[in-house]
DNA sequence: CCGACCGTACGACTTTCCTCGTACGGACGT
DNA sequence: ACGTCCGTACGAGGAAAGTCGTACGGTCGG
């Protein structure tokens, strides 16, 4: 099926910080937001590519990424404009939140 | 049962997200960045107490509030400066998203 | 045209979350 | 001391999320 992505105006506070609170997807937003658009293979190795397929839905239904079809391959992109417009600085301060998280994990498994 | 605070070094930010992600714990803490400290009671009408427990529980286990006995009262504040220690400037844009989307929510109750 | 590849659709299973009713315990007022 | 109020603990029920296997449909290279 043709992704539908929702409109600027329909993106829901809720939906994108539940969407975030999975660290899977989390560290999805992080890579896009780094290296921009990516394919969607190869982003999460070890993942059945079903489960794949289900955490794009949720980013995508939540307004947090784009998802567009090239060749056999699906691209998918940061809606940065969309989310700045829609919540100033929030996306700045998750992607700099995610990378302390990070560290902080990092370090908690080596402790 | 004693409440049991994780450390600021503990907070997650996955587990912040997800806690937020709830509609009426994101409603919680705008009550509380907006008016301080508050007893648990009256927080959310028409909601059962043992519903409530549960939401302070998530909140408290995500690093999200200190929750503080006071005679027979349960006080419940923001932890606003080990959240922003933890991830600067991430709470000041949440909270304005969550204002930017209780506006947006509220248009598209009236439509 | 055919096989290999990319991703989705669907169904199933497991786990977690949300909600509530009931029972309990501490703190206050009289 | 007694009843009342505030909140928690526990258990149960239903709903939602996360994961996977399998099957299917496009797209590219030979």
């Amino acid at each position: 099926m043709i992704a539908q992505h929702p409109g600027r105006e329909q993106i829901r506070l809720e939906n994108v910080l539940s969407a975030l609170g999975n660290p899977m997807r989390l560290e999805v937003v992080r890579v896009l937001a780094a290296e921009g658009e990516r394919a969607c293979g190869g982003l999460l190795p070890g993942v059945s590519r079903s489960t794949l397929t289900h955490h794009w839905r949720v980013l995508r239904d939540s307004g947090v990424i784009w998802q567009r079809p090239s060749g056999r391959e699906n691209l998918l992109s940061l809606r940065r404009e969309d989310l700045d417009a829609r919540f100033p600085g929030l996306l700045d301060a998750l992607l700099d939140a995610a990378e302390a998280n990070a560290a902080a994990v990092a370090r908690d498994a080596n402790h």
